[in-house]
DNA sequence: CACTTGACCTGTCCGC
DNA sequence: TGCGGACAGGTCAAGT
């Protein structure tokens, strides 16, 4: 679920809500999620303070005061909820809130703070994890050190994109999108979205794109992942933000999940696919290989 | 090298 | 209502 959009509106929340509290305790009952063992919890995470929420691609960092840091992969299914003392359920607008009473089936670790307030992961899918590092040693994690260029960043022109694409600059443009070591952050909804946008097929082979339409869809990506921010990412499913509720971009999207419906383009009926082995929508019209 | 498949998991939906 | 299979937003390893 969670790409880069959501991610960022979940750093955003946490930034706001769980900063600079004592944290008391940490547990899971999936060490999967949670591969810390109880003495490294015990000396570098309890006691400690989350300072400063950032985000790579779609892997956000909480730094803790000690020079180590907790990273999170929501994956499919990962959820971060914050709830202070007195929440029991979500807050805000019933309409808005996706999930109740904390923890539940889904939680996979919890985080207290002295406070009372605690941060919820869940997970459904067990897909997700959260890890200790050493600040020092982020730049070596495998998946930080190979990932391609952050799309929203000032330094993301359209030469570094193009430089970045000529990596697999014989692959199906679908395939090079979701390929984190390509561009960071971008998941199956904005692969879809952006696309469309550029009017460009999944399948085309990059190397037959044109020159302006890469530049179209170099653009699009930008558009689409800051819009998608704008309205707090995508629901689709189970993703929600820090304080438990839904994100709207879905309702915006040009094509994806919109099976069967009007292309707003063109009025074609939008076709569902598969391409790099990934549910794929497109206009037929729009988007020809 | 590029692409596909399977694995990791749980839950939901659809057809019989 | 029950059951089997397909599918779901991510990523990696292994196979073709």
């Amino acid at each position: 679920m969670p790409e880069l959009p959501e991610v960022e509106t979940v750093r955003r929340g946490l930034n706001n809500l769980s900063l600079n509290k004592s944290i008391s305790k940490i547990a899971s009952d999936w060490t999967k999620s949670l591969p810390v063992t109880d003495e490294d919890m015990a000396k570098y995470i309890v006691g400690t303070k989350i300072i400063n929420v950032g985000r790579r691609g779609k892997l956000l960092i909480m730094e803790l005061n000690n020079n180590y840091s907790l990273l999170v992969h929501l994956r499919m299914t990962g959820q971060m909820v914050y709830r202070s003392k007195s929440e029991t359920f979500g807050a805000g607008h019933p309409n808005d809130s996706l999930i109740g009473k904390l923890p539940d089936k889904s939680t996979r670790v919890i985080i207290d703070f002295d406070d009372g307030s605690k941060l919820f992961f869940n997970d459904q899918r067990k897909f997700g994890w959260i890890s200790l590092v050493k600040n020092t040693e982020i730049n070596r994690v495998k998946f930080l050190r190979t990932m391609g260029p952050e799309p929203l960043e000032e330094g993301f022109t359209y030469k570094i994109f193009k430089s970045s694409l000529k990596t697999r600059w014989n692959s199906q443009i679908k395939a090079a999108l979701l390929d984190q070591h390509v561009i960071a952050g971008i998941g199956n909804i904005y692969a879809d979205e952006s696309l469309w946008m550029a009017k460009i097929h999944p399948l085309t082979k990059i190397s037959d794109i044109s020159e302006a339409k890469l530049k179209n869809l170099y653009t699009s990506i930008k558009e689409v992942l800051l819009l998608s921010i704008e309205k707090g990412g995508s629901t689709d499913r189970n993703y929600v933000n820090a304080e438990g509720k839904k994100g709207s971009y879905i309702s915006f999207a040009r094509v994806f999940r919109r099976e069967g419906k009007q292309c707003y383009r063109c009025g074609t009926i939008i076709k569902k696919m598969r391409a790099a082995g990934r549910g794929t929508h497109i206009c037929p019209k729009c988007q020809k290989l």
